[in-house]
DNA sequence: ATGAAAGCGCTAACAA
DNA sequence: TTGTTAGCGCTTTCAT
């Protein structure tokens, strides 16, 4: 049996289609005698009556739904952001539909098209590098977007991140305070905001404390994963460069480096302290717990959510950017350096 | 600029839309002379022409889309698992839209709504309990739909999951070869399948080892979280129980275990051995590295998403379950037991 | 306050 | 092989 259409509510109500519509729409039941649209109400219920959200689409355009752009479900970062945003969307009836892009531009751009004919109303994007094209291009055509956890070079593009330099410099801190003077850096990718803010607080961070910089002690990672972490600390390793600490652009970089200490024989934090960035689920459990800089991943999903619904309600408004104060959690994975360095 | 729809190609092309909408279908392209379909196309391309899915699906019923539903993202063992479905339906053309239920049946309730308004073909499915209504309802009215990772009482719905009791009985059987003899299981939720079969196959080892079940020895964990496992392992302690070793029933529950031996000043494996179930990300690098039963994850995703659309394509077709063998992962959580108990 | 009419963009009979 | 016609289910002018 097919399923009932408004023409079937209608006919069953003594009502012509367009009063049933206005009915059944809260936005619009007040142009209705309310005796009619009880009426309607229930013989909708009575039927069983749902809404085609596509039929809807095709006349309004719209769709009550978004796209959210994250670069890999598979790094614990995501979920949460993902989980922030959906917390938000869902009671005000939208939803969120998710698409993993794997780092791949032209995946991404295939992505972007398919959402944007299904008329999605904006974007959450996570997969933002600074010189981004297609986002650029995004942005120009008015597209309703916000960032989340990366910005674009173009600030004016609105974005909720954690404050990365002051992550950066949290981090530092900490380890200079634990008596570090020798400390690296595996920098995320240089083509994120990420990446390129995270180092450049680092080499302040060491300014500041009179730490002069070296560049021997910085090695540049071509993307976000443990992968690469383990070849960036296996190069500053096998340099022959002296440090007792290493500061990790992110958690999956930090978790390179516990596989490079673990095949040469090296321990943490004795030979050699870490500390990551983001502070993602399970890291805390890692051997030895892992001193990383706290954001609130889910806050970072919901805020942009409400940022994405604030445009979309109030399109002249001026967009915001929002920027989360990091916390450090400092753990195991860190401590004073010995006498003699590794 | 409004963008361009089927009839502005067919104008600019001197055709009817009828015949640009053959021509641009490779289904019926077939049906077209060759030189006008070419026409047609260069025209499309050129005018940056994009058919809207939108106005497909309402003509056609279809969508080329599927539902998944997913009970918690943030679950290490459910990133992989969809992966794999993707990385089948979209060369395929098909796009998943995925839903996090949170383990709430109503959310879930409304969300399959949702979904089957908008058209999706079929489902694919992780959050199943054994007694399902929604599921079996959603199966009595033949909607495509495949189980992953668990499964439904009525096995007449096709399913992909690990084969639990073989893993099972490989984790005691581990367990026994190592020298123990009192092991504990902490039961995942026996609403469901992988709770249930997990349990019975750890007793048939058991047994089958001529090992004497203790029901003290057995606890029974309300959901597959970390805070369950560790209710669960803190009520065996505090039972006055005497094991040397604990199955978890997945990794989650083999966490919560490793929260109690911490807060207890225990220490694995020296005072308890813990395997957990899965394999999931990550537990290969905590403290210490998590013995488990290792489940092939993206796979078991791909092969949910051929079963499907096999059945997509071929409506009458008896549909198959498919059980995927697993393996153990044998790492530093599990010891021979010490001469005296804790 | 309600109905009539038109159309969102596409596809599938049917006709030619 | 191509065009004609109709309609998927809904919303939105416009008219009454």
């Amino acid at each position: 049996m097919r399923p009932p259409t408004l023409r079937d509510v209608a006919l069953q109500a003594g009502v012509h289609p367009a009063t049933a519509s206005r009915a059944l729409n809260p936005e619009t039941r007040g142009l209705v005698n309310e005796d009619t649209a009880n009426r309607v109400i229930k013989v909708a219920k009575a039927l069983g009556y749902r809404p085609n959200p596509i039929a809807r689409s095709l006349k309004t355009a719209r769709s009550a739904t978004i796209g959210l752009l994250v670069p890999d479900l598979t790094n614990p970062l995501f979920p949460p952001i993902v989980r922030g945003v959906e917390q938000v969307l869902s009671p005000v009836g939208y939803s969120a539909w998710i698409v993993n892009t794997d780092n791949d531009l032209d995946r991404e751009r295939s992505q972007v098209m398919s959402l944007r004919s299904r008329q999605v109303e904006g974007f959450i994007i996570a997969t933002a590098r600074l010189h981004h094209p297609l986002l650029e291009q995004l942005h120009a055509e008015g597209v309703p977007m916000v960032l989340v956890n990366r910005r674009l070079a173009d600030g004016g593009v609105p974005s909720v991140t954690p404050d990365d330099a002051a992550g950066a410099t949290m981090a530092v801190a900490h380890l200079t305070s634990l008596g570090h003077t020798r400390i690296a850096h595996l920098a995320g990718p240089q083509d994120t905001s990420t990446g390129v803010v995270r180092l450049r607080a680092y080499r302040e961070a060491l300014a500041a404390h009179g730490i002069e910089e070296d560049p021997a002690l910085i090695a540049t990672c071509a993307s976000w994963t443990e992968q690469e972490g383990a070849v960036g600390l296996r190069q500053l390793l096998d340099s022959g460069a002296d440090f007792t600490a290493v500061l990790g652009g992110n958690d999956m970089l930090a978790l390179g480096c516990y596989d490079v200490l673990e095949e040469r024989g090296l321990s943490c934090p004795q030979d050699l302290s870490v500390v990551g960035f983001n502070d993602v689920p399970f890291v805390d459990k890692l051997r030895p717990p892992l001193t990383s800089i706290h954001v609130p991943h889910q806050e970072m999903g919901a805020e942009a959510a409400h940022l994405l619904l604030d445009m979309l309600q109030n399109p002249g408004r001026h967009p915001r950017s929002v920027l989360l104060p990091p916390t450090i959690a400092v753990r195991q994975s860190t401590a004073p350096p010995r006498a003699h360095t590794p």
